[in-house]
DNA sequence: CAAAAAACTTGATCCTGATCAAGGATCACG
DNA sequence: CGTGATCCTTGATCAGGATCAAGTTTTTTG
């Protein structure tokens, strides 16, 4: 089994001290792990201020669930996961993280996921020392935090609904509209969807086995849903084909089934 | 099947009358349905002054998803299911809403979800008209509302993890654990974790058929994690059977399966 | 650039839970 | 308190996907 990579390769020296007095309530319970709303001028020019930037290349882990939770990210560039280990050496992700999101959704002063570096990525690392009072301050920038988290909160709202599908090729159906819907907010270049994560990190998220994302996708091709150019990149070609998976419709033109070729 | 009943039998006349300017981008966008931490004494009375009492029947529909979102919801007493229905005659539960929770999570102007009452409600009904500029002016309240959408995400992580569960009784032993925590938090009088949704909920929620619930409780019963006093009221008797079972351990001393009787 | 290690695909088998069907327990309501 | 309606349980069948296993492709790394 692959033995996790754990390098800081930070451009800033790691200083996590003793953590300052008690539990602070507000920053802490505060940040949540991916958002959506890019920040505005203002924020960002604020964070330059306050953050110092990492960087973590593929495979990295950027923090461990239980870490005392000294600072929030916000991804400028790549991919992060964030997920749990499960018992059995499996492992449980809670999302896809892309820039401009924040990661670092901290409970009573820890961390509460793991997050890795999906791609090589490049952070905003902001201590929460620093940022608290900035917040207690600034209420403008609570507007923000709100926004991110009920955006955070919609996000993890659909993941349970992917999950309550019974089907695997629904689950991968929702999966890519996700990341669809995504990337058209990004870039409208290509009309592709890009795939930053292995077969097992979707599986990994949609609740299946790596075996079974590679037959869904086997299967939404042969339906004619969508297309690959390599395994990172796909085409949706029948948006209605690919509705009609989701929503578990069986859509077999053919009567049901010729046991016996009669 | 059954028809849905709609009676608002409220004790306030209902007049949302059109929409005052644009879409408002702070209210209608931050209220979640559910939460945790309850309000305190201040928020009390601030609340008995803007809002008004109403009531529901069990089963009676409280709001339904895209509905113009002109309220926000406080539950005093009784549970609500946030839920959305699907093409094939089903329903997706969301999530569960207890005392204290906040219900009418809206984007853009509407619901997201539908809300029913699971069992009788008494609920304070929140204009959000007369809500949001009270945020405006108590930055206080952000918090409160950060808090809130905090909780609220990580029930909802909860909820996708409990669903990225294989087996079954994985899945109910979680949503045991689940009504337990937060039971547990309410009273300490009987240690009994009561069920005030009916099975066909609980499958909807955990994503098995009502079926698979009866089997798993049945499983669990017979592994002598829980036993029932009624069909609303369990109590859990051996916890360790209960976290291996969601651990999807293998828990039978048996060698694997004796099909001949020998 | 070549070797090694991951990652991915494909096949075969088995098991869990969906589904259909029917009987039993509770509840709502007059 | 009785009667229909709903809810719940149990049984039987079947299909989808987990798992194991092996082969192929891609990526990593020295």
């Amino acid at each position: 089994m692959p033995r996790r990579k754990n390098a800081p390769d930070s451009s800033t020296t790691r200083s996590h001290g003793p953590p300052g007095g008690g539990p602070s309530i507000i920053a802490p319970a505060l940040w949540t792990s991916g958002a959506g709303y890019p920040l505005n001028a203002e924020e960002r020019a604020l964070l330059a201020i306050i953050a110092t930037v990492v960087r973590f290349r593929k495979g990295e882990t950027i923090y461990e669930a239980g870490d005392h939770a000294d600072a929030v990210f916000n991804i400028i560039t790549g991919v992060v996961k964030s997920y749990r280990d499960l018992p059995d050496e499996k492992q449980h992700i809670v999302g896809f993280l892309f820039p401009d999101d924040l990661v670092g959704l901290a409970e009573s002063g820890k961390y509460v996921n793991s997050a890795e570096a999906v791609t090589a990525v490049t952070l905003y690392r902001i201590p929460t020392r620093v940022l608290e009072p900035r917040l207690r301050r600034n209420p403008n920038l609570d507007f923000q935090v709100i926004a991110k988290l009920c955006h955070e909160l919609r996000e993890a709202q659909r993941h349970a609904f992917l999950l309550s599908k019974q089907r695997a090729v629904a689950r991968m159906g929702l999966f890519i509209q996700m990341l669809e819907t995504y990337q058209a907010g990004q870039e409208q270049v290509t009309q592709e969807v890009y795939l930053p994560m292995t077969r097992s990190d979707i599986a990994a998220y949609v609740g299946i086995s790596p075996e079974a994302v590679s037959r869904s996708f086997r299967d939404l091709v042969s339906r004619g849903a969508i297309t690959f150019r390599d395994r990172r990149h796909l085409k949706i070609i029948d948006r209605a084909q690919l509705e009609a998976v989701i929503a578990e419709v069986d859509t077999t033109t053919v009567p049901r089934r010729q046991r016996t070729g009669d």
